[in-house]
DNA sequence: ATATATTTTTAGATTAGTCTAAAATTTACT
DNA sequence: AGTAAATTTTAGACTAATCTAAAAATATAT
C-alpha cells in the first residue's frame, strides 16, 4: 500500500516528468512538495525500495512503470472528484483544487469506478485536463495553447494549463470562460501579446504569459 | 485542528457515551479504536490538553462541549457520505461503512454544506441513523427497537442499530429491507423471540438479539 | 481488612515523516 | 585543471501515533 504522503510525491514526480525527458532533481521535488531537500532524499530512498521509482543518489529520480500507474490513479481520482465538485455540487472551478487534493487519496476502486459512471465517464476535468481511464490511459484531447494559434483562426476555450486561483479569477474577470469562442485579431511580434475577440462582443488584450496557459480547440470549418 | 486519529477517538468516545451516563473507561476506548490501553492513555492526555475531553487519570473520560461538537460533525459527514454512496452511486447499504470511514475526515465546511443540499437534506443515513444538522443537532426520529413492539402492532422498518456486514446480509437474506411492513404475530415469553409477518406474504422467525437491532416506526392508524 | 485480580498509567522503544546543520558530490567558471 | 558555487546526502533530532513490559492504582473477594 502507498500512503497519503507517498502518493503525493509520486504525483509530483509524474507532473515534473511531463515537462522533461531527464531525471527529476531532488530540489524540484522539494519545491512542489513544500518540504526540504533532505526530506525528499529520505522519501526517494523509500520509494525506490518499494520499486515505485528508480533512483541513484546524486543522479535524480524517475518513475517506474509501477510508480507511474499509482500516480495516474491518483490523478484520475483527483480529476474525477473535481468534476463531481463542479458539475454536481456547483462549486466554481477555482474552488475545487484543495478539496480534491484530499479526496484523491480515498482508497476504493469500486468507489472510483462508480463515481466515473455517475459523472458520465468525463474525458476531462473542469480545467480541461484529461482524465486517465481505469487502465491509466490518458485520453489525447489535442488541445493547443492559445499562444500557438495564428491570426484570424477561430478556436474554443477548453481549459487551462495553470490552476492558481489568481489566474482563474483573472480569466473570469476578462470574461474568458470554458467554451468561449475566441478569434485572434492581432499578434504583437515584439512580445507575442495578443488582441483577441471573445464571442461576438468583446475585444480584449492578452499577454503571452496568459495565452500560454489557455487551452483551446480549433473550430472545425465544415 | 483535529487530526484524523483524534477525530476517530472523539467519535468513539461519543458513541460509548450514548450508552451510559458514566465516564468512559480507557479499555472501552481501546477496544473500539483497536489499539492498546497504553496508547489510549497517551491520546486522552493529548485530547485533554486540547480541551476536547475532560479526563483525570484512573477516572475515565468524558467529552467536553467542544469535543462533542467535533464528534457530531464527524458523524454528520460520515452519514451524509453514506447517503451519497447509496442513493447516488448505487452502493448497497452493507458496503459503505469503510469508505465513509475515510471520507468523514475530509475537511471543508463548504463541501459538507453543499453535499447536504445535493442529497436533499436527508434526516437519516441508509442504516436509519439520524444525521446531525449543521449546528450539530441530532434530529429526533422516534424509532423503536422491534423488540419493544407488542403483538399485532403494525410497524415499518426504518433502520438498524448494528452495522456489521454479517447482520446486514442476514436481514437481506430473510427479506427484511428498509421500508418493509412488519406485523408481530407472536412473542415467545421464554426467550423473547418473535414470529413476524413481513409485507403480506412472508412469515418469519426472529431471535430477540436480532429484534433488538432492528429499528421501526409505528404505522399511524388514521 | 487484606490479599488478589483487574485496570490504568508510566517508561522506554519504534515507525513515518519531517527538520537543521554539516559533509559529500556534482556543476559551473575562470 | 583547479576553485568556487550549487546541489544533494548524511547525521542527528523532533513529533505523532503506536507498541510491550513493568509499575501503580483501583476494584473484588474472601
Ligand atoms: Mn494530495
Ligand atoms: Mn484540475
Ligand atoms: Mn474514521
Ligand atoms: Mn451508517
Amino acid at each position: 500500500m502507498t500512503s497519503f504522503t507517498e502518493e503525493n510525491y509520486l504525483k509530483i514526480i509524474y507532473k515534473l516528468s511531463a515537462e522533461t525527458d531527464n531525471e527529476i532533481s531532488t530540489n524540484a521535488v522539494a519545491e512542489l512538495t513544500q518540504t526540504k531537500a533532505a526530506s525528499v532524499t529520505d522519501m526517494l530512498r523509500k520509494l525506490s525500495e518499494k520499486q515505485l521509482v528508480s533512483y541513484q543518489k546524486y543522479q535524480g529520480v524517475r518513475l517506474t512503470e509501477k510508480g507511474e500507474k499509482v500516480a495516474l490513479m491518483v490523478i484520475r481520482k483527483h480529476r474525477l472528484w473535481e468534476v463531481f465538485l463542479v458539475n454536481k455540487l456547483g462549486f466554481n472551478w477555482d474552488e475545487v483544487h484543495e478539496i480534491a487534493e484530499e479526496l484523491e487519496h480515498i482508497n476504493s476502486d469500486e468507489l472510483v469506478q462508480r463515481l466515473d459512471e455517475f459523472l458520465g465517464f468525463p474525458q476531462c476535468d473542469p480545467h480541461g485536463d484529461p482524465i486517465p481511464n481505469r487502465h491509466g490511459l490518458m485520453p489525447e484531447l489535442g488541445y493547443k495553447n492559445l499562444s500557438e494559434i495564428t491570426v484570424n483562426q477561430q478556436v474554443v476555450m477548453m481549459g487551462v494549463a495553470q490552476h492558481s486561483t489568481n489566474f482563474l479569477q483573472y480569466l473570469a474577470k476578462i470574461g474568458l470562460n470554458l467554451g468561449a469562442k475566441i478569434k485572434i485579431i492581432e499578434i504583437n511580434d515584439f512580445d507575442k501579446s495578443l488582441t483577441i475577440k471573445i464571442g461576438v462582443k468583446k475585444e480584449c488584450f492578452l499577454s503571452n504569459e496568459v495565452a500560454k496557459n489557455v487551452l483551446v480547440k480549433a473550430i472545425k470549418m465544415d
